[in-house]
DNA sequence: CCTCGTCAGCTGGTCAGACCAGTACAGGGA
DNA sequence: TCCCTGTACTGGTCTGACCAGCTGACGAGG
């Protein structure tokens, strides 16, 4: 005969428990709202503190949300790639991730998300990767003919445009999962790993990665188009390795050549 | 001049993110003692309640664990993959997230391990790949000779032994957010498909199905110690595609077809 | 000397009751 | 009709209390 731990579950995790379960078989749905905390010591025959223990877990982990003073008690959220930030942050900062692993994985997403989308039946997804393309190409110009603005501004702003491309290029893939795991792992790389990367940077250099980020695009955009799914890892791949090419250490890029070609 | 919104924050935000600071920035690290929640609310000059719905958030985010009566004070844990295992399931139930996506990103992510694997340098790791699958082809052969044993022990114990098989191949690519992500798919696919798949089938069929799947992780081993990183990427996602091919609809075989081969 | 049962002093878990600031909404004033 | 205000709630926080459980020291027994 076997024994079991015994494992003793505070009456908080019960409350939770139920109100996830709830969620989860469709009994509620976003947007719905709780009782309130007083009504919910009723039903669950608790105390207060009991229950707002409960929903301070739900409220921290983004399951709902809150305010003081709202009669209709606590709102059921829709579900957010936020959620899942927190917890890759934090294995990222605690359980000794490198950020040589972060780049890794990206690259293994992207190349995969830029097959699925290739793979895709052409639509609304597909028009928007043209369309982020278009804007990135876009700002090359502007940046090239006019000159103007700070190399920081133009910075942020190119960034922001390359990081919507891919996130269209991860949504075209069909895959929820890959789209919010990719999300997670490019912000925590944004927060991670910004800060030592391409700050010291002047502004023809960062022109000419500009221009070649545009044109780097523009390609694997028409791959995905013609649904050249092999094509497309490839290129998405190849452009994210050139990318950071001549600002990683041998050690790191080691780490990403396996994944290219 | 820009205004920000209001943004209130909570009093348990405050102590949570500090703490969560603090075993970012390497002040508190996994094992330490937090000091008691009487120390605690001296020291954040709050009540007892607002300490306790911090400690509450950061017990159920897996970050600390407490016991009652425990004069050491609650623990701060070291990362567990289960901490992303909580919000993915929640994705999957809320989001509209189907079983092809899940078994999608799973091939997805096996495939690039294997990949990784390959192209890691040989050692104790892979020692352990060779390990799992040859107790897989262990218990091939014990099924068949002896055929004692109820279908679903079989079963359990032929998941587990598999599962541990890909567990290795994702230690072995050296990415610890691969392997934490994987095994977190991998749990989630468990709990939410494996009622509808695999439960009605007869003992010989069984065994067929363990022989083959033996035999392909032999093969799959083979190739991760040759170095042969793109036939392991094949090799991995034909192995799980065949395995799959039987039991699933059309509609699903079509999402995983774009990446085998 | 070592082992083991006992017990005090703490811990976290839970409860009851209270006050405050903030919100929604109905009802009265313009 | 519209705006304003009051009211009756809400959640946020605090105080104070009791209980069950753990740890570690102490002392009885071998």
């Amino acid at each position: 005969m076997r024994f079991e731990p015994v494992k003793k579950v505070n009456s908080y995790e019960i409350i939770v428990d139920q109100i996830e379960e709830g969620i989860r078989e469709g009994r509620l749905h976003p947007g719905d709202r709780l009782p309130g905390e007083r009504k919910l010591m009723e039903t669950f025959s608790v105390s207060r503190p009991t229950v707002r223990e409960a929903m301070r877990v739900l409220h921290a982990t983004g399951v709902v949300s809150s305010r003081a003073g709202d009669p209709r008690g606590a709102e059921i959220l829709p579900f957010t790639p936020q959620a899942l930030e927190r917890p890759l942050a934090r294995m990222t900062h605690q359980h000794g991730t490198t950020r040589a692993e972060l780049l890794q994985f990206r690259l293994l997403l992207e190349g995969q998300a830029s097959l699925l989308a290739a793979a895709a039946d052409p639509g609304e997804a597909k028009q928007r990767i043209s369309a982020c393309a278009a804007a990135l190409d876009d700002l090359a110009h502007r940046a090239g003919a006019a000159g103007a603005g700070a190399a920081t501004d133009l910075a942020t702003e190119f960034g922001e445009l390359l990081s919507g491309f891919h996130s269209s290029i991860r949504a075209a893939s069909g895959n929820q999962l890959l789209q919010v795991t990719g999300q997670a792992v490019d912000e925590a790389l944004t927060t991670v790993a910004r800060q030592r990367l391409g700050e010291e940077e002047d502004v023809p250099a960062l022109r000419a990665r500009l221009r070649r980020s545009a044109e780097d695009a523009a390609i694997l955009t028409q791959r995905i188009r013609d649904g050249d799914t092999g094509g497309a890892r490839r290129t998405a791949t190849e452009n994210i390795y050139r990318f950071y090419k001549d600002r990683l250490s041998d050690l790191e890029l080691k780490a990403l050549s396996p994944l290219v070609g």
